[in-house]
RNA sequence: GGAGAAUUGGCCGAGUGGCUUAAGGCGCACGCUUGGAAAGCGUGUAUACCUCAAAAGGGUAUCGAGGGUUCGAAUCCCUCAUUCUCCGCCA
């Protein structure tokens, strides 16, 4: 959520940067709509303040009267006083009303695009920021897509996951299964290393939280709802862990927060279909090690490359090939700034898979989130917030089964085979 | 799930309708004192919003949250949340 302050000093600015995003004339127009509500809040509470004082300092008077006996002064008194709140109390109503639509306003408009984000409307208009820079791995003809080799080797169960609970929830077992948490340990390790303290968050949070990260009300549709207890099924670990710092004030001197978790992944995905729902491709489903920093506002570029680096060695490490995309202002996340996605080549599909997001959310996260810092000025500010995904496993395991495929079985690489126990799946 | 008790500022804690501008203490900051420190003394020490060209100043709201009663609420009433104790259930 942005700030109103902010709309109103660079007003010009985000209507500018917002030409890279899909904005409709409607936003643009809410950016005005809502400086001019804001206008009338003062308005309104300028007046509305001025009463009650009339009111404290009458009441005031009233108790002297009550001492000194003064019955029929007291008794005109408390007639003005009700005039008196009868006004304010319209005022009151005004207020609520206008506060309520400026908040459904700011929260239409979605964040304000880095200098870097390129113009654009899809995915096409995504940059490649780094591409793979050796030749793609190229299997043998009768290479097998993730879905066949996890079925020839049982590794994952797909009908089993249907059966017990319907499409997009696989079941993985026996070697499947250690390949799955050896790949968390994995990544948490990593993360543990780069000085990211590991947290375990609940899996369901309340309506607030999901509010706090931007969850509700503009993807309520791709959460599950627990609604007997009004829970929401996190769909990352973003969520939950982000909202550790709702409502808080810290120091300057407790940056950067480095906070990762492991946790499954709940997404209804309503609306997705096709080939690219095959397989682990795209699943209800699945378990992510994300990570998490809060930082000062002149530090989080730093940071986010520092992730950017930290993603791309982890991939580095599993020997898959990726390429790197900054997204375009049309694929941009609603309350991103500025959006890196790793991709990992997947051989046998001949296709790139989404494994990572990393995002810096400057302060529009933190707006929401009521996330703040006591400065070196001693005022409190706003922080900057940012996340990744280091990384999300489905897809990396389609990527790793289908590239590391011989006629033998499929080879681990070298950095998890301390974690799996085995070398080759056979 | 049931019964009882509690929730006041950074922390402890007083406060049962107007004398509260929330006492007092601790902590913190600054000053005085000192060779330096401690002690002592003094001053200051919440947040958000409104007003003001700015600063100073003034105003409003906030005593777990939200409603209500009243001219006036930390104080009375209602709903909810959390914590503690006991009972029930449970891995």
């Amino acid at each position: 959520m942005l700030q109103i302050s902010r709309l109103r000093t660079q007003k010009e600015a985000i209507i500018d940067a917002y030409k890279k995003r899909n904005v409709t004339e409607a936003q643009i127009a809410e950016i005005s709509n809502v400086i001019k509500l804001d206008d009338e809040r003062k308005a309104v509470q300028t007046e509305n303040d001025a009463l009650l004082a009339k009111v404290n300092s009458i009441s005031k008077e009233i108790g002297d009267f009550f001492k000194n006996g003064e019955k029929e002064k007291a008794a005109s008194a408390k007639e003005e006083v009700a005039k008196v709140k009868e006004r304010s109390k319209v005022l009151e109503t005004q207020m609520k009303d206008i506060q309520d639509r400026i908040f459904e306003g700011l929260l239409t408009l979605p964040n304000v695009p880095h200098n870097l984000v390129p113009a654009g409307n899809t995915e096409e208009d995504n940059e490649v920021y780094k591409a793979w820079g050796k030749e793609l791995p190229k299997l043998a003809d009768d290479a097998k897509p993730h879905w066949e080799l996890a079925e020839k080797y049982t590794l994952i169960d797909f009908k089993l996951g249907v059966k017990i609970t319907g499409a997009g929830f696989p079941l993985y077992r026996g070697r499947g299964a250690k390949l799955e948490r050896a790949l968390i340990n994995f990544f948490l390790d990593e993360a543990g290393k780069a000085g990211y303290e590991e947290i375990m968050p609940p899996l369901l949070v309340n309506e607030d939280s999901a509010r706090g990260t931007g969850q509700l009300p503009d993807k309520e549709g791709q959460m599950y709802h627990a609604t007997v207890d009004d829970l929401y099924l996190i769909p990352t670990a973003e969520v939950p862990v982000t909202n550790m710092y709702r409502d808080v004030i810290l120091n300057a001197s407790d940056f950067p927060i480095k906070l990762t978790a492991y946790t499954p992944c709940f997404r209804r995905e309503a609306g997705s279909y096709g080939s690219d729902v095959k397989g682990l491709n795209r699943v209800h489903q699945f378990n992510k090690v994300e990570v998490v920093q809060l930082q000062h506002p002149d530090k989080s570029y730093e940071t986010f490359d520092e992730m950017l680096l930290h993603v791309e060695g982890i991939l580095q490490k599993l020997e898959l090939p990726y390429r790197i995309l900054r997204l375009c202002g049309g694929d941009l996340g609603f309350a991103s700034s500025l959006t890196y996605d790793f991709e990992v080549y997947s051989a046998a599909q001949k296709k790139w898979l989404e494994v990572s997001s990393v995002s810096n959310f400057e302060t529009f996260q933190s707006n929401r989130l009521k996330l703040r810092y006591k400065g070196e000025d001693g005022k409190k500010h706003l922080a900057h917030s940012l996340n990744g995904s280091a990384l999300a496993l489905a897809r990396i395991v389609a990527a790793l089964l289908e590239n590391n495929q011989t006629s033998d079985g499929i080879t681990i690489p070298e950095v998890l085979r301390k974690y799996t126990g085995f070398d080759i799946i056979d």
